[in-house]
DNA sequence: ATGCCTTTGTGAACGCGTGCACAAAGATGG
DNA sequence: CCATCTTTGTGCACGCGTTCACAAAGGCAT
């Protein structure tokens, strides 16, 4: 029987093996004391805390570049999820195939989402129509959004949105860099906490702010 | 002088107030008692903090689906990122415009690197070719390099690797949902750590592990 | 069966970030 | 010039997650 030990696990994750130890223990593993971890039960039951074996069917909806290089990722159907539908507006791409999945026109999309069950929604649209196929999406029935448009999503009590940007991290990138080159710190203390931040990602809407929205690099 | 309290920025961004000073604070930023802060100079402040008001070029390399939807994701332009040149190792990719940008062989890249003093590559290749790419970027002075391929950099001491796994986000909407479906929940205390980890982005590279990487799911 | 060795599971301490609460500072009006 | 009001900047305490350290438990060899 192939095991593991935490100790092993917290040395190739580069974590402290106690906290695995106890991360291990809400999830009711159990290990063998003097042995370790039978490998294959506990990955069965991360997977099965995590929702990997159960089947999400999921609708993208804009099929871009983005949108395609989203229904071609192989990450998805490893991890339990189920393209179940390419849905773009523009009435040219309907049939058209991508990633072996003809696209829907949005038309279809209420019928979409409640013939297949599907509760979870990915926008790849443009920032302009993101909004307005969130409502939609939350009208048919969906209840955890994930966008990747650059717009603050406002969603009903109960609904899930996860913000991706995708220059978010390029930023964070840029930010350590900076520090890098410039060991005369331009300012006193290191706000480590900028980096950290992200202000939390959950869809805090609210939108009145005094000014719009994320303001642009001033122009000096 | 247009001003802003704390206290509506706090609002409006779903924050404590006390917080948001105080990290104001580590900037150096100094507000105005009674009054609150003079947006212009908040925003001059926090943007050369961030590294907004520098021009940072960046090469994306793997000009598939996704390298195309990053070559034209209008997010980077207004956070001070400049992309310097787009590279692919397919011969028949070369000279085509993306983004209004040629697509450059991979032949080029040391070149195109020390030309524009690019320190910072995007890797959006396929999984078998990301570390040849990575490696190559390194060498040719790359510090910081923003992953999109499915696979764990190695790279020396000094150069910042960060993953993006675009099936993450789904991974914790879709843990998220599970909850909510099931009210009966299937283990007991709910490990609120397994949704936030995400072990530590920052390579830790050691690539020994008792199985190769990632497991797959196992067949139950 | 007994003793030793390994590794788990967890109680307790530590450290850190967040939030509270208030004194100091500046504006504003009389 | 003084009183009052608003809002900043921050010391302090609370709470939570991480880490330490160790007793308990199981395997294994003799």
């Amino acid at each position: 029987m192939p095991t593991v030990s935490s100790e092993e696990l917290a040395t190739a994750a580069g974590v402290n093996s106690a906290k695995l130890r106890k991360d291990f223990s809400y999830l009711g593993s159990y290990g063998t004391r003097g042995v370790g971890y039978d490998v294959e039960y506990l990955v069965y039951q991360i997977s099965r805390e995590l929702g990997l074996t159960q089947d999400w069917p999921v609708v993208i909806v804009g099929i871009g570049n983005l949108g395609a290089a989203l229904a071609n990722y192989g990450g998805f159907a490893s991890r339990g999820f189920r393209v179940a539908a390419l849905i773009d507006a523009d009435p040219a791409m309907a049939g058209k195939p991508v990633a072996g999945l003809p696209v829907r026109h949005t038309d279809e999309l209420e019928a979409i989402i409640s013939d297949n069950g599907v509760s979870i929604g990915v926008i790849a649209t443009p920032a302009g129509a993101a909004q307005q196929v969130c409502d939609r999406l939350v009208a048919a029935g969906v209840t955890s959004i994930l966008n990747f448009a650059p717009t603050v999503l406002s969603v009903p009590e109960g609904v899930d949105v996860r913000k991706v940007d995708l220059s978010i991290e390029l930023q964070i990138l840029a930010f350590h860099e900076q520090r890098k080159a410039g060991e005369d710190s331009p300012s006193p203390a290191a706000p480590a906490a900028a980096a950290r931040s992200g202000a939390g990602v959950r869809s805090s809407a609210s939108r009145k702010g005094p000014d719009g929205d994320v303001p642009a690099v001033m122009p000096a």
